[in-house]
DNA sequence: AGATTATTGTTTGATATCCAACTAATTCTG
DNA sequence: CAGAATTAGTTGGATATCAAACAATAATCT
């Protein structure tokens, strides 16, 4: 493959991740979450706690469409938010009791997820390529 | 970096390259035009003329995503459709002069694109980074 | 202390995107 | 050949996304 065309095969990959998460969280009859949902809830399975500000910056969006996604997820029921009390312009969110309920749910669909990407690629390989990535993401950062 | 961070890596670049080529377009002055918009034109440069399908097939939208972007085009007057004589359901697309004068623009903007991408990345290593990624799209479709 | 500046998050508006439902035209089939 | 099935494109509805404008609070400076 020419490498001109590195560019469309990472927008396709992505696309395709995108896709077989989607599908993924059907499967575990989690409809209605979308990829970033799923980063948020990833976080805060590690982080217990974490702030709106913190949390866009984690899942690379949007302060806006931060407020976007948690809002889904505070009516889905799976996070709740609460002011700081030191700062009354911070908002702190984490999870809920059914939100907790979801992480082995996330292990299992993310496990899928790089044994699928990885498959018949081995470990040296693997390697390589995410050391060039690396190397691209600055690049043109 | 830790290969289970390839999704979300992926994901960085593909919007790193997204901001690049929207920024490139915004400093050439073609305002309001997105990425999409740019692989339409893309192919036009080379095809003269393509069926709303083809298109779509080609730049991996939906053929509604395709109508709404290729509709943008036509009234920014890079474009213009047309119905095909012997199968009145098919509508082919083409530059209009308007639109061709954007190939120079786009070839450089191209051409920029790839430089930054690769800048410090042999050929050998553009090579085999180029086919483990063909091997992760093919894995994960 | 009071005024200015900076930060935190929400709201609003715009857009790209997909899916499902639809229309119109073509092709297939019995 | 007439009805059924397929195909090409559009429309409508939903959502993720960003940027800009805004409100509220905190920090800084004079």
């Amino acid at each position: 493959m020419d490498t001109k065309e590195i560019a469309a095969q990472i927008s396709e990959i992505r696309s395709n991740i995108n896709n077989f998460l989607i599908r993924e969280l059907k499967r575990y009859t989690i409809e209605g979450l979308a990829p970033s949902h799923g980063a948020i809830l990833h976080y805060l399975f590690t982080n217990k706690k974490m702030t709106m500000k913190d949390m866009a910056k984690a899942v690379r969006r949007d302060k806006s469409t931060l407020t976007a996604l948690v809002c889904k997820l505070v009516s889905m029921g799976y996070v709740q938010k609460e002011t700081v009390a030191d700062d009354q312009r911070s908002v702190t969110i984490r999870l809920t009791p059914e939100g907790k309920k979801l992480e082995p749910v996330f292990r299992e669909i993310s496990d899928n997820l790089l044994q699928t990407i990885w498959r018949g690629i081995d470990e040296a390989e693997q390697k390589e390529v995410m050391r060039i990535l690396q190397k691209i993401g600055t690049n043109v950062r």
